[in-house]
DNA sequence: CAGCGTTATGCATGGTGACATATTACGGTC
DNA sequence: GACCGTAATATGTCACCATGCATAACGCTG
């Protein structure tokens, strides 16, 4: 829920909400949660890190990313397996493309919500 | 999926995809379910067939009424027990007023919905 | 006053998705 | 070559929600 503005209730008791996808071949392809996995994996330059982060299983977070890379042209992730540190993973260019893809939709259906929450009456 | 536009596939496989909702005090106040649900209430006038002409159990329906009556500052449905039929339910006014401030608030977004996805591009 | 279909309510069940647990593979490092 | 932490994958478990069933109250109708 912190990302919602709870300013319009102030006036009134309702407001609006919703969630954005979008949607690829295979139904689900970007939503909040996979982008947010997808920039902690930037960060922590692992998967089992970056769930670990957001208190997220390893188990679901592999299986996110999975579905990511099979829908995009091209893998948004590539992941090492052993090696220093056991192995690793990180964000490829088309993993940086489709955050700022997601990340614009987001803030635009944000700023939608807002506006329409603002004169929302009942 | 078939309040969807499909059409942007055409020239893309991805497409955004939302739901919205309207929040009240106790969370979900109205929903795409739960107007269509008194969108059915108003036409079959009785909470039962209104669900069973959407494949929804009786049980279920109930509860949603119930929870929209509560949020509501009067009920959007009243309802009758016994009687001609057995009883029955119908929309207040509140309840038509509802049901036209989801509308609205649902062709807005899937407006934007729309647009957006036109120029949508990975 | 018996019958009927609906409201109203409790309770058991079943399926789905998220989560935990467990195991193996991997390949640098020491 | 033993060790380490991660990737990769299978399997079992739990919580939640919708559904289904079962029952009682209700009040007009015949």
């Amino acid at each position: 829920m912190s990302e919602n503005d709870r300013d319009s209730r102030k006036t009134s008791p309702y407001r609006l909400h919703g969630r954005v996808w979008i949607d690829g071949p295979e139904g689900t392809f970007l939503g909040y949660g996979r982008v947010v996995l997808l920039e902690r994996i930037r960060e922590h330059g692992s998967i089992s890190a970056a769930a670990r982060s957001m208190n997220m299983s390893y188990r679901h977070a592999w299986d996110l990313v999975e579905s990511m890379n099979r829908q995009a042209p091209a893998p948004l992730v590539i992941s090492r397996t052993g090696g220093r540190g056991g192995g690793g993973a990180s964000l490829t260019e088309a993993g940086e493309r489709a955050v700022r893809l997601f990340r614009n939709a987001w803030d635009a259906y944000k700023t939608f919500e807002k506006e329409y929450s603002r004169n929302l009456r009942f």
